[in-house]
DNA sequence: TTGTGTGCAAATTGTTTGCATCACG
DNA sequence: CGTGATGCAAACAATTTGCACACAA
């Protein structure tokens, strides 16, 4: 009878629910400590479930960017990955050779020095192309 | 027989052919002093010539990568954009209220000692997210 | 039991390509 | 005139969505 026994409110957030194939994709992004594509993602899930459709790792990793646990990561020229929310503030270092993505930590400061007058900044992404040190001539 | 009467070097760079379509969509990336994504760049060449397919603009746009008359541009979270090249080194601005993307000269500096150790940087993108002037709350 | 998450396939969106034809050089 | 450029449609690749079913809560 009493019906906030349960303590829900009458029109709370929707309950994320906690299924294998997403504790599964959560996995693979807080375990690879870099940003993944789509397809890394699915192929390091199907190495733990077989049976898991692209589909769902879309529909997981964009929960998870609405949870906020994800953060989509833009490679210009490379295509969209994504990456465990939660760290420092950093960029990105997109390596030629071997086509990964590194974290770089920190950040140049005197971002907002470029700033036209009346411009208001939310977000500024860095992305460095090259290559890493193990791919370096 | 004199081959070379044409002095034609037997396998010289492929030559450019000068068409209407080609110029016009040229013409739409020197105007428009901002990077344009391929549909508005399709949109500002059919107010021109009403004919232009969008297969003929993305292949001049890659024509005109290859020349280097044109640099894409890839705004994370919104797809590429391409704009005449030439201007000095400069950085890009997207206002999420217009959609439109603006040009930041200048270069925050000290982004080469975000490098790791042993990593080597070939070019580096900035692109900050706000709300332009006239779109600012 | 209820409704969210999943799988699969079809639908969308952005970009490229095959082919017959056009027209620049 | 020969070959690159164009238009159209089909092919592709990446991502989203419709639908029936499974399974957390």
């Amino acid at each position: 009878m009493d019906a906030s026994s349960k303590s829900r409110a009458p029109s709370g957030p929707v309950p994320i629910r906690r299924t294998v194939q997403g504790e599964i994709i959560r996995t693979v992004f807080e375990d690879a400590q870099r940003p993944l594509s789509s397809r890394e993602a699915h192929e390091l899930a199907l190495k733990i479930q077989p049976r898991i459709g692209i589909a769902t790792v879309y529909r997981a990793i964009n929960r998870f960017i609405e949870e906020g646990l994800v953060t989509p990561v833009d490679i210009p020229g490379v295509g969209t990955h994504y990456e465990a929310a939660g760290g420092s503030h950093h960029h990105y270092f997109y390596c030629g050779g071997c086509g990964r993505v590194y974290v770089i930590p920190g950040c140049p400061g005197q971002i907002s020095a470029m700033l036209p007058p009346g411009f208001r900044m939310e977000r500024h992404d860095i992305v460095l192309h090259g290559r890493c040190r193990d791919c370096a001539v």
